[in-house]
RNA sequence: GACUCAUUAGCUCAGCUGGUAGAGCAAUUCACUUUUAAUGAAUGGGCCCAUGGUUCGAAUCCAUGAUGAGUCACCA
């Protein structure tokens, strides 16, 4: 039983008390009271009073918060209240309450964790801060789990992973991360509708993944009997809307990854996408330059952040590297290297990257990039002109049929934003489909592109010359924020399940097969329409283990 | 996926070269009417992550596994 606990049985046993006196532990009618922190502001005059006693019982307030300290001497306690704004202090005594709620009541059945609403009048302790004076208390909420220790707070990185709401009750600078990171959210919005770009919901189950190389999260849909994919990226649904005459849109949500996880990768993590019509990737670099003078002028950051043990430069206009100078000049490789496939091969090989020589000389270049220059670009730096094997979604340069007009910004070694002027041409865009296609044939990366027909014949009704543009919004909160670990900047990142194995194993044993073929495995497996029990997703698989049995 | 580290009371942590468990906070009881992690006294509280092995004897040593953290690899 989840409530056997000790601690937990001594405060349902303080709740059945409260109940038995009439007084109910999960009350309905509460109202939400003054926030502390305006409570302690709208107070401060009280400091200057020249009169030993500090008080002023005229005025009176109602507080409602989380107890977070109580400290009891004799007939009189103090106590700390928590609530969204910040912590406030009471004060009540034996005498100020109604005859026996302090002794029977506030000393034996309330205690920190428990929710409650206060009434009184502000006055200043000797020690000189601001107290409210109850003369009234109300339980609003009974707390039956104890809180974690008062002074160390939540420290175990898993359990604040796992109970986040238990995080944030403890660690106060975690709300104001999530805090900002909302902020953050809300001021990208802001700024694109201030440019007139269109918000849009476009569809996060795709018949086809695409607009991203990455392996998909696969699921079904009974009522077609189809499978869908977790969408990767909006970047295809998008561009059809430009097709349908929508000039600038974007889209705020979660992609999702089925690959590893780490502190830099989630498997659901947020973008924007905007697409710009009329406009090439170097707008794209100009707005996302002004999008972050916005956000630092709007929040009143530095331009100057420290991050770990880097300090990062936010002045714009950022530094801008040709992709192939990058990795001569910063990452050191000589340029008859970076440009010979098969020298290219065997400096990787030499320096411990194992490469499949069916590689096209650009998928190549990336291995070098990603080898040995993407760590060193601290400062924002747009990295351009990238090699066009490697963005089968990107226009060609009219200069150099050989790179793509493209770009990726990095902060702090890591990939921020990825922008280019979009291809429009529907062959084109086929042929480069095709090519996806046969490098998945030839070195089984399955991270490569499909085939999407239905994509290409949008464009075959002709869309604008269009830029795009895509920013991690886990990783920019990160740079913000100073956080080296993206689970510090989500809610609730995702987290093996916790079950011990014997907790597990009954309820596969029991449940966990299908009812008609007796198949086990657990991703297979589909709960029944109607009553209990499993059944396999694949109809047809299932008919098979059946008649094998 | 590879390597390193961690997992002991509700929480934060000790526990030496193997001898069956300790503190603080929290809880319970008592004292205390201006405290700041209040204080003082007493009491209760443990499948030492799991499963094997070595041993007369394992929280401690070894193996395997689980979960988390950190480095690296892949990716955004």
């Amino acid at each position: 039983m989840i409530f056997n606990n000790q601690y937990i049985q001594e405060r349902i046993k303080k709740s059945e008390k409260l109940r038995e006196i009439g007084i109910n532990p999960y009350p309905n009618k509460i109202q939400k009271g003054t926030p502390a922190t305006q409570f302690l502001a709208e107070n401060q005059d009280l400091l200057s009073i020249e009169d030993e006693i500090k008080i002023d019982q005229s005025r009176e307030y109602t507080l409602t918060g989380r107890i977070k300290l109580m400290r009891v001497m004799g007939k009189a306690s103090f106590a700390n209240i928590e609530d969204a704004s910040g912590v406030a202090q009471l004060y009540f005594s034996r005498d100020d309450l109604v005859e026996g709620f302090y002794n029977d009541i506030v000393k034996k059945l309330f205690e920190v964790g428990d929710i409650i609403q206060a009434k009184g009048y502000p006055f200043v302790t000797q020690t000189g801060e601001i107290t409210l004076h109850c003369i009234e208390l109300t339980l609003v909420t009974k707390a039956i789990s104890p809180l974690p220790e008062k002074f160390h707070g939540l420290q175990d990185q898993e359990l604040r992973y796992r109970q986040r709401y238990l995080d944030m009750i403890m660690n106060s600078e975690v709300k104001k991360t999530f805090v900002m990171r909302s902020r953050i959210v809300s001021l990208v919005r802001r700024f694109f509708e201030d440019h007139h770009f269109l918000e849009v919901e476009t569809p996060m189950m795709h018949p086809i993944p695409g607009g991203a190389n990455a392996r998909p999260f696969i699921t079904h849909h009974n009522a077609l009997d189809v499978e869908r994919y977790l969408r990767i990226a909006p970047e295809l649904y998008l561009k059809r809307l430009i097709v349908g005459g929508m000039e600038a849109v974007f889209e705020i949500n979660r992609n999702f990854r089925n690959e590893g996880m780490d502190h830099t990768h989630n498997p659901e993590f947020t973008m924007i996408e905007f697409y710009w019509a009329y406009r090439r990737y170097d707008d794209l670099m100009r707005i996302t330059e002004a999008l972050f003078d916005y956000l630092f002028d709007t929040i009143g950051l530095e331009r100057k952040l420290p991050y770990g043990e880097l300090e990062i430069d936010f002045t714009t206009p950022f530094a801008k590297v040709p992709y192939l100078q990058s990795i001569t000049t910063i990452g050191g490789v000589a340029e008859e290297i970076a440009t010979d496939k098969i020298k290219a091969i065997s400096y990787l090989k030499a320096n411990g990257v194992e490469v499949d020589a069916n590689l096209s000389l650009g998928y190549i270049q990336a291995e070098l990039f990603d080898t040995f220059v993407e760590s060193k670009l601290t400062n924002p730096t747009y990295i351009t002109d990238f090699p066009i094997d490697i963005s089968p979604l990107a226009r060609r340069s009219d200069e150099n049929p050989n790179i793509a007009e493209r770009f990726e910004l990095f902060i702090a070694g890591k990939e921020i934003a990825n922008g280019f002027s979009e291809l429009n041409d529907p062959i084109d865009q086929y042929e480069r489909f095709k090519a996806q296609v046969d490098t998945k044939d030839a070195t089984g990366d399955d991270e490569a592109m499909h085939m999407d027909i239905d994509y290409v014949k949008a464009l075959s009704y002709g869309m604008t010359p269009t830029a795009g543009e895509g920013i991690g919004i886990d990783r920019l909160v990160m740079m913000l924020t100073n956080q080296h670990s993206i689970r510090d900047v989500l809610l609730f990142p995702a987290m093996k399940p916790e079950l011990p194995k014997e907790e597990l194993l009954p309820i596969i044993d029991a449940e966990m097969i299908c009812k008609k073929c007796g198949h086990d495995m657990i991703e297979d497996l589909k709960p029944a329409k109607k009553g209990k029990g499993m059944f396999c997703i694949d109809v047809n698989a299932c008919k098979e283990r059946a008649t094998n049995k």
